[in-house]
DNA sequence: ACCTTGATTCGACGCCTGTCAATACAGCGA
DNA sequence: TCGCTGTATTGACAGGCGTCGAATCAAGGT
């Protein structure tokens, strides 16, 4: 490989002074911040992907192997090509276990959001 | 015109038994709940669009006139086709007011967001 | 009436994306 | 070693999307 293989994540750690999200209702977003965060929506933009997202990210335990995740009506390939577009994102990160592989939702992401519409209910806001 | 002008929108009022937006986090989406979601995200996972959409939504008195917002990088059509599109997912409202068009964020939306996404609980997963 | 300015629509172009079948790759078991 | 199952990559195709220039519509001012 050489492409891209999983972008910088959107957001900081959390309690950052974050370059990336900017609550997008607070203030308008520079060209570098749009461009990041409208990536991360893109990654989301697809039902398929939302899906599968959501199987990753509702499976108990917090990971989920692919054969677990695969039925939403698409081919194999295409699942898997969905599950590189989300990992490419920074959404979902990877790892091969024997046979299977398995996915889990990378750490902060859905803080990232949060952050990101100016809901600082989540956080331990002080 | 006679096309799709403005879609119902992602969510309810609120404290509703919703049928768009579970928490993408808390379960898997099914084919419609995914297809609406989808193209909420859909809607904002364009820079130019994330960027005219915040510029709305954090303009003092929570309405902008076009001209205040079309500069954007990009031609003053562009500007209208993207409104267009954020006005057709059900985003933006917009109402013309004499020479100009303000536009606003229609009601609901962020907290349409802020549901979907499962916050609100964050620690306390129980 | 006319012209000027603001905003939308139209038509066309190139790029990007979602999809599949076919193929390749990785582990495991016999 | 061979074959089998699970996953990823390749190559190709149709459709969708962002962009622009030009034309059109809408209000106001002169």
């Amino acid at each position: 490989m050489s492409k891209s293989e999983a972008v910088e994540l959107p957001l900081r750690r959390d309690g950052d002074a974050v370059p990336c999200c900017p609550p997008i209702t607070a203030g308008e977003l520079s060209q570098a911040d749009a461009e990041r965060t409208a990536a991360m929506f893109k990654a989301l933009s697809d039902p398929v992907r939302l899906r599968l997202f959501s199987k990753v990210a509702s499976h108990p335990g917090g990971e989920a192997c692919v054969c677990d995740i695969a039925d939403v009506g698409v081919s194999q390939p295409t699942v898997s090509h969905h599950l590189k577009k989300l990992r490419e994102a920074g959404l979902l990160t990877s790892e091969r276990r024997g046979t299977w592989v398995y996915y889990r939702v990378a750490p902060s992401v859905v803080a990232a959001m949060a952050a990101m519409l100016d809901l600082r209910a989540p956080g331990p806001r002080a």
